[in-house]
DNA sequence: ATCACTTATGGGAGCGCTCCCACCGGTAGT
DNA sequence: ACTACCGGTGGGAGCGCTCCCATAAGTGAT
């Protein structure tokens, strides 16, 4: 194990001022050599740089966002109420992502919940004292003011998943309507005539695309739409299953459906067996955001997968570049990613 | 929204010296007041109190930390290579419950990843450079040595899942034993006669205690333990296909399985399925750990929840507690702490 | 009134860095 | 030979706090 100028509590950490001696060089110019300035001879960064070996040395944290007013961390900042919505693996993927594309950058991962008054105004406050270089939204509602409040505070922020074409924000995104274009082609390639689908709430972006990738497909396929078959729901499985209920009334004929989530699909599935229908036989099922549920149904979902990891990564990414951006007064780069997603075709269709 | 106090970025904010001179006192004074000394009257009080809210003061937490010597930071180490196997609400389970007990205590959530050798480096490093007040330590493997290298460096430490029944570190667990227990109770009291069960990887100390719990109600129950009823596995859904195939050659009368874990009591169903084996008819099933598998199963799994946000909850408190002690130089309050699990029955048994 | 103590308060020193300016010697241009 | 410049370097100042010592003011016993 690496314990190599590892010591206990007691014993003193080697500073800046200690490695500079053992150098034989000055405060400053160990400085440039920790932060990578190029002002420095190659042979004096050498020997600072085995002085550093030497000692162990690790600057302290503190002390350097105390110097620069900065504070080497990017807080993750997640709705509290939402936690329990996920479709599950989303939220470990996200952080596994960011925390990915961090650990090469020297910044700390901070994990913050947005849940209550309470901890809203202690957020803004944390954000608003200098404790976060950064921050990523995930999941924010369309009505939800902290992204107004951040983009006042002239903090650099990152949103995953837009909340209108004209997301204001940097933001990642997964390629919703292109997701659902796929998931319907597939199900037209399989042979299938009456596809319906079930949506989530409309007034959440990314439900929309998901719809107008539905339409997309068919209309590709030269299929008028029938708006007999689109069924709204709310993206939870009782929605699913009262959509699928009221699609088996309204169009006993349909043959496909293309669920906006995973758990509206399951849902669906309920209604489905209890009307006696079997999957992918009578009718073929689809889903959207691969969860665990899709591996684990019987017979197990087709399902859309988003790059979530890969999505976390990108957020991360995105603000980091914004920072280094603003260091020197230009713009970011790119202003907003979105993501490919894949279909994961398995025995429900 | 909460905007009182709050101001982009350019204005500076107000520091300890400015609220001192508002409310005319000495710097000295505020200190104490922000950090609730009782040497203060509490005429004084109320005026530093005063200027702190006219002024949005909100102490520089690099600086405090600076002059302090603290981090005011909790991390949270995740074994990286673990992420992809949690059963699925644990994660964030694990987390809600830290992210609420530290809320409240000004804390703030650190998050780690220890993947690869040098994720390990770079994780001692921090801890060793003083970034955080103290660790929790989520599913560590028995051999791996960062407990070790925390306890020698001092550091306040809470692991969850003890490594065995002699724990040295400050720990949280749920109980394994009588969550097993309660199980095979409950399809003894369903009248089943030839309960077998699929254990994790018995050199995970929670999986040996699965099996003793299993080996208790039956004792209770008055049989004679049958190590044919018994069938090793390692927590995977392969390995639960292959346990119960194993399981049905030796002991065709079986007539419920208590699975160690969801995932392997999925695995457990598929061949069950593929048997011809009707799920709960033929044969019982139980899982372990609640996850969103066993809502989605077919049909859905019976299975043992464990408290994982009280988990995560309880760790928090419990290396706050160290802390604080520590600073006394007193003893913990408490060790470990074990929580009670709960059975939810569903129609697989 | 005097002393011994307690309580409340002010402010110096210093935590370990970064930033920046002054300075050094060498090189090139005139 | 003189000036101008430039890469390389040292070290002072200061970031905003906590800690602690000195001091002032108040209390009760002698």
């Amino acid at each position: 194990m690496v314990t190599r100028g590892l010591r206990p509590r007691g014993g003193k950490l080697p500073t800046l001022e200690e490695v500079a001696a053992r150098a034989g060089v000055g405060r400053g110019t160990v400085s440039r050599v920790i932060n990578g300035s190029p002002r420095v001879s190659a042979a004096t960064r050498a020997a600072v740089e085995a002085a550093v070996a030497e000692l162990g040395y690790v600057p302290n944290r503190a002390a350097r966002a105390l110097a620069a007013n900065r504070a080497d961390a990017i807080a993750l900042v997640v709705p509290e109420s939402e936690t329990r919505f996920f479709a599950e693996p989303y939220f470990s993927d996200i952080v596994r992502g960011v925390g990915a594309a961090l650990s090469d950058s020297g910044m700390q991962l901070l994990l913050t919940f947005a849940g209550g008054e309470r901890e809203r105004r202690r957020l803004a406050q944390y954000l608003a004292a200098h404790r976060a270089d950064g921050v990523l939204l995930v999941s924010v509602h369309a009505d939800d003011p902290l992204p107004e409040l951040l983009t006042q505070l002239g903090i650099p922020t990152v949103i995953s998943g837009r909340r209108s074409a004209a997301e204001p924000l940097l933001s990642v995104d997964s390629d919703n309507a292109e997701g659902a274009r796929t998931a319907v082609a597939h199900l037209l390639a399989r042979g299938r005539t009456a596809i319906a689908t079930i949506t989530g709430r409309l007034d959440v972006y990314g439900a929309a695309c998901r719809l107008d990738g539905y339409r997309r497909a068919l209309a590709e396929a030269g299929r008028a739409p029938d708006d007999s078959l689109t069924e709204i729901a709310d993206f939870t499985e009782e929605g699913g299953r009262r959509a699928m209920r009221d699609l088996l009334d309204r169009r006993p004929d349909v043959d496909a459906v293309f669920a906006a989530s995973d758990v509206m699909a399951a849902g669906a599935r309920q209604t489905l067996r209890a009307a006696g229908r079997r999957v992918p036989d009578d009718v073929a099922l689809v889903g959207f955001d691969d969860s665990a549920i899709a591996h684990h149904m019987d017979p197990p979902l087709t399902s859309v997968r988003q790059p979530i990891e890969d999505m976390g990564r990108a957020m991360a990414q995105l603000v980091l570049a914004d920072i280094a951006a603003r260091a020197e007064a230009a713009e970011p780069a790119r202003r907003s990613l979105v993501l490919p997603t894949e279909l994961v075709v398995r025995e429900s269709s």
